[in-house]
DNA sequence: CCTCCCATGTAACAGGTTACATGATTAT
DNA sequence: ATAATCATGTAACCTGTTACATGGGAGG
């Protein structure tokens, strides 16, 4: 199993999903495409770690509600307790960034500025996301054994980290100017 | 070509360098083994983007040192201009984080301090980097147009990420307990 | 003696993206 | 009209990791 198998069993315990509710939720988390997704799905169910039922709908497609099975939780709680591999970011910004002195200076500001834009998008949304989460669950969010407890935190840290690099963005257009 | 061709070739812009002396200047910029550097300079090369020279070496193996030709250089400036594709973080630590709520207390505040002490110390690298630039090149690191200003302002904003996880996690510890 | 550093390469495999495929409903 | 949302799936392809392969010199 990859992390992504566990990634998608993380979200199920929390409540159940369709393969589509689930990708949205990745966003935040390890984001994978459909074709991933669906055939992941697949080999999990083939494996005990989740069930599903068919949700016929009308006026939309019909769906798979899958759940987590007491296998699953196992498993994920296991896997929770060893040591994550090391974080790996692929940014082409960042070689780009690096390349910077290459270009003429309108070049340069734009390349920045664009990233600041969407980290300025990127920023609302997650701070969006927050209220909601507070609005919702009150005081819960902040309950270390509330299911709540982890996505509240990840979109804190989130938050943090887009202003950071907001502030970067600013400062190295004053350098640029 | 993909984005770690292009890597490369912002890293021979600024000096040739070995194939070896490529895979630990990536590590900043977009990680990668040799065993995907070695063939991509090999291809490189073949485009006419970069060429080399063998070096003979006592008391070490030879080396192939690569530099950029002149078409190299203008596809990189050409592809500096165009929008980067947005970030992708693979970070195995956020499933662990958003899954925490189903651990003990114990395993908890492990993940989290083992990965405050994995920022902490990734944060007095980045400083000794930083230092180390500012010692040997001055005021030329803020200069827009000088070779060194992208690696010195991608370690800054490093620096920034490292401090704001740092914090972060020592929030989460404090809600943990 | 053993491990780390230097230095380059190939092959098999796992993970992830793009494209192909289908199709109704709602909003602009 | 046209795009977006909901909903699931497969196939071909590209990217990245792990393992195989070699080998001298330095330092603990």
């Amino acid at each position: 199993m990859n992390s992504l198998g566990y990634a998608i069993l993380s979200l199920l315990v929390r409540k159940p999903c369709s393969g589509y509710e689930i990708q949205m939720l990745l966003d935040a988390l390890w984001p994978a495409k459909h074709s991933q997704i669906y055939p992941l799905l697949n080999k999990l169910k083939e494996n005990h770690y989740v069930t599903f039922e068919q949700v016929k709908q009308t006026g939309k497609p019909n769906k798979k509600i899958y759940s987590l099975t007491e296998t699953g939780k196992e498993v994920l709680s296991e896997w929770v307790k060893e040591t994550p591999d090391p974080p790996v970011q692929r940014d082409e910004f960042l070689i780009k960034a690096y390349a910077l002195w290459l270009t003429n200076e309108e070049d340069g500001i734009h390349l920045i500025q664009d990233r600041l834009k969407r980290y300025q998008y990127l920023l609302m949304e997650h701070q969006k996301t927050v209220q909601e989460m507070e609005k919702t669950f009150g005081d819960e969010v902040l309950n270390k054994t509330s299911p709540q407890f982890g996505r509240y935190v990840l979109f804190k840290r989130r938050i943090q980290m887009d202003v950071e690099e907001i502030n970067w963005c600013e400062w190295v257009l004053g350098l640029l100017r």
